[in-house]
DNA sequence: GTTCTAGAAC
DNA sequence: GTTCTAGAAC
């Protein structure tokens, strides 16, 4: 009887990840020619990877903003700005958009969300993903910075109402349909297009 | 954030 | 048997 050893190379996995994780993936895309819609002086707009609506941006600040929680009352200028070009891209379009933050966001650089309200694309696929845009965890862009202005931060949101939001019961946010599975809200959302 | 997929739900 | 969700990812 003999015993089998590891002779080292088994274990290459500095070889597969030459790059930064999946958290620095938006920094990334502000890259990409492909990605980029217009930019000003401190920030840049790019359309969401990953779409969740027929139209979906994220407004992005140049300035190495990590995110929502480190916002200050020095940056309320900015995110005035930055909800201003959110404006300005919606009047582009006849759609009826959100513009907000996410309460608890996963990528790194601070980013406001534009999507338009009809959330029909094929990247919408989860209960996260429905809940993230039409929960409170889904802030607007107006009560973010009046919460800056009023207390000069964002409050820390608790993992407990954290989980209880994501985990939010599925339900329609134009009519009291509440659909049993993301494949049966998917298509009942197709109802509500014009 | 996405991908993958085990096993729960149907 | 197929659909769907939810947790790991070294």
């Amino acid at each position: 009887m003999s015993k089998i050893h590891f002779n080292g190379i088994s274990k290459a996995k500095d070889a597969v990840k030459p790059k930064g994780n999946w958290s620095q993936g938006l920094v990334a895309s502000m890259n990409d020619p492909d990605l980029v819609v217009d930019q000003d002086s401190v920030t840049i707009t790019i359309k969401d990877k990953y779409p969740k609506a027929k139209h979906h941006f994220l407004i992005m600040s140049k300035e190495n903003i990590p995110g929502i929680m480190s916002l200050n009352k020095e940056n309320l200028k900015l995110l005035h700005h930055m909800k201003s070009v959110a404006d300005k891209l919606c009047s582009k379009f006849d759609d009826k958009f959100k513009i907000g933050y996410h309460s608890v966001p996963s990528m790194q650089r601070l980013h406001l969300h534009v999507i338009s309200d009809d959330f029909v694309s094929p990247c919408l696929k989860t209960k996260v993903h429905w809940n993230s845009f039409t929960t409170t965890f889904f802030m607007t862009s107006d009560d973010l910075i009046r919460a800056i202005d009023d207390t000069g931060s964002i409050s820390k949101m608790s993992k407990q109402v954290h989980k209880e939001l994501i985990n939010t019961p599925l339900k329609c946010h134009k009519c009291n349909f509440v659909p049993k599975t993301m494949p049966n809200l998917k298509e009942h959302l197709l109802s509500h297009i014009k």
